[in-house]
DNA sequence: CCAAATTAGTCAGAGACTCTGACCATCGTC
DNA sequence: GACGATGGTCAGAGTCTCTGACTAATTTGG
């Protein structure tokens, strides 16, 4: 089973269910967005590692502990987008074992465009559930992600 | 990208990865919980065919087109499921070419352990939350729902 | 300081998931 | 009854992911 798993007898489908469809109606419309740009070279596994690249650079371990994947699969991932062009290794200066997973120019752009997606994509959700009711959404999430988020700040 | 990328300068980080976390937090709840059970013979991508066998049984291209996989992927796990005894196919009285995906015994004695995880961490958010918010954000995804679930009653 | 435990990463191999393309059987329609 | 649409399977390839074993560098404890 999957969180999207319940019962649906009583007060409509389970919450799981419900988190889930609008996660992923965004991340299909980012994905065809991406497409459409030409940044059709990816796939959906490696997004997941792409977009925990931060801008000072990332190590791979460090990569797969958030993506929740073994550092094998988290390399195999990033051999490939450095193939494509979206990612280099380098040195870390403060670790000799350790290299940092940096985002390159192409990156850049195609989180540009990801970004104008979701912007547009939010815009859309506070249009049909008005300002209010999607700020308490906004509220209730992140108060749940105290909870739920190992990597909560 | 994924529906987890996106702007976190302004108001935080975007409502894709918030809805995103709780949403793994609930999955990985209910297989661990399934695990210790026993029902430890099947994987995440069985489990999300699954979970969409409706009690009368259900067609291989409808699980396929709410899963959103081909119907060769579709049947390849199904042909898992039924190894594992979780499922049988059995003829669609209504049109010969179909057969049926019917849940098995083992199929709804996991279901029911899955269905007291659900409930156990709905009720752990909606203490956390408090019962006002609780309903405010099911209330808000549900309305959500609405314009991103294609297969919305 | 140095041995031991830890951490970063790689290599090799295997299993699992997913797709495209091609195909057959049945259904519904005209 | 012919034809397009639908339900499903087979074959093949590419991708993702894991476990296990390994090297190299760092950190820790005496």
């Amino acid at each position: 089973m999957t969180a999207e798993d319940g019962p649906e007898a009583d007060g409509g489908p389970n919450t799981g269910l419900l988190l889930f469809l609008p996660y992923r109606a965004l991340e299909d419309r980012i994905f065809a967005a991406l497409a459409e740009a030409g940044y059709d070279d990816f796939t959906p596994a490696q997004a997941r590692v792409m977009q925990r690249i931060s801008p000072d650079g990332t190590r791979l371990t460090e990569l797969a502990a958030q993506a929740q994947i073994t550092k094998q699969t988290a390399g195999f991932l990033v051999d490939q987008l450095e193939k494509a062009g979206y990612v280099r290794r380098e040195p870390d200066p403060t670790d000799r074992r350790a290299r940092l997973v940096c985002g390159a120019e192409k990156l850049w752009a195609a989180k540009e465009i990801a970004d104008a997606v979701v912007a547009e994509v939010e815009r859309e959700w506070e249009e049909h559930l008005g300002r209010r009711r999607y700020r308490q959404l906004r509220e209730a999430l992140t108060l749940l992600r105290e909870i739920t988020d190992p990597w909560a700040s």
